[in-house]
DNA sequence: CCCATATAATTAGGCCCCATAGCATTTATT
DNA sequence: AATAAATGCTATGGGGCCTAATTATATGGG
């Protein structure tokens, strides 16, 4: 997790102008504050959800798969589709799946078409996992952001779409070789 | 790391709202891509860190010694006030350093003064690593920025701190039980 | 029908990050 | 001197993530 319990100021960079043509003080500036807010609100939610037994990851798929089934009328999904909604390995799927299982917050099913395919849902504990961690957690969030004025939402939203367009468009670039 | 290639979306929250009065379904959806967004971006610049053969840890311990080391005249730090600086335990820091130590970026000193103690410094390699990677690692970060005006930095520069005030004031509350 | 190819899920092995707990050494406090 | 505190370290373990290989199944062309 980023972390930088003092965030670098003005003079930190000072020196280091002079020599870099490509640094913009105010750039970097905000891009560390950004990540540094980003990582403390991951880090408190994290430990939050570690006191009620489940890890960022497992959240992660158990409110995915309760997202799907309330589209879909309790169809489930595949790890396949999971992973892919999720952003992990099929392979990472499984480890997630195999200790959702073993705690029973979920089921697997083979697929009726494809026996290539499982299916998996939530079984009822893990649904009452989550309907246990919902009132708190969402009540938090509300929290945390309850110092913004609905204009200050729609302000942060827009300036935050405006990050995530630009990172989709140029994400290639960045994750890209060592070479830029 | 928090990931949900899909963020929820009003509909999702729909069925829940008159489930859980503590549910603001515009404070959860700022809430998710606020983490998206900030995901994203550590995502790729640790991809681009790995691909210049370090981590976003081994970066910032990197960094840490760069600025004291620039701030102080080549003093150092110590190990303990690397994982204050860098929030992690001393025992992570312990593990960090053997790694760069072994790749030559570090080197340990032990203190005049105190026995317990170590200073840590950066080595000519690790210097180099750094000033290596920065010319491009400031161009991404400027160019990720680039779309926002001054004046959109400036209030996403005070939108974030508001967040981050209101974390610290609660943060206590947000990382501590499973009972609100 | 058969084979090459693709897809699905899993297993095995490994790395990184991070934490807690315990330990030895040294320093500070009283 | 005795106790407390700080420092760095080791051992151990969990979580998250990956690649590569394995097994089973599907699919489409010859």
């Amino acid at each position: 997790m980023f972390y930088m319990k003092e965030l670098p100021n003005e003079e930190d960079f000072r020196p280091l102008v002079p020599e870099y043509s490509s640094l913009d003080t105010s750039s970097v500036m905000l891009f560390y504050l950004f990540l540094q807010v980003g990582s403390d609100m991951l880090t408190a939610f994290e430990t939050y959800l570690a006191n009620h037994g489940v890890s960022q990851g497992r959240f992660i798929v158990l409110l995915l798969l309760l997202r799907s089934q309330m589209r879909n009328n309790g169809s489930g999904l595949s790890p396949s589709e999971l992973a892919r909604q999720a952003g992990v390995t099929r392979a990472t799927m499984t480890g997630l799946m195999k200790g959702l299982q073993r705690d029973e917050l979920i089921e697997r099913f083979s697929h009726d078409g494809d026996r290539r395919k499982v299916i998996v849902r939530l079984t009822p504990k893990g649904k009452e996992s989550l309907h246990a961690i919902f009132p708190d957690y969402y009540s938090r969030i509300a929290d945390l952001m309850n110092d913004l004025e609905d204009d200050e939402r729609e302000r942060l939203s827009k300036l935050l779409h405006k990050v995530k367009n630009k990172m989709n468009l140029s994400k290639q670039a960045l994750a890209s070789g060592a070479q830029g």
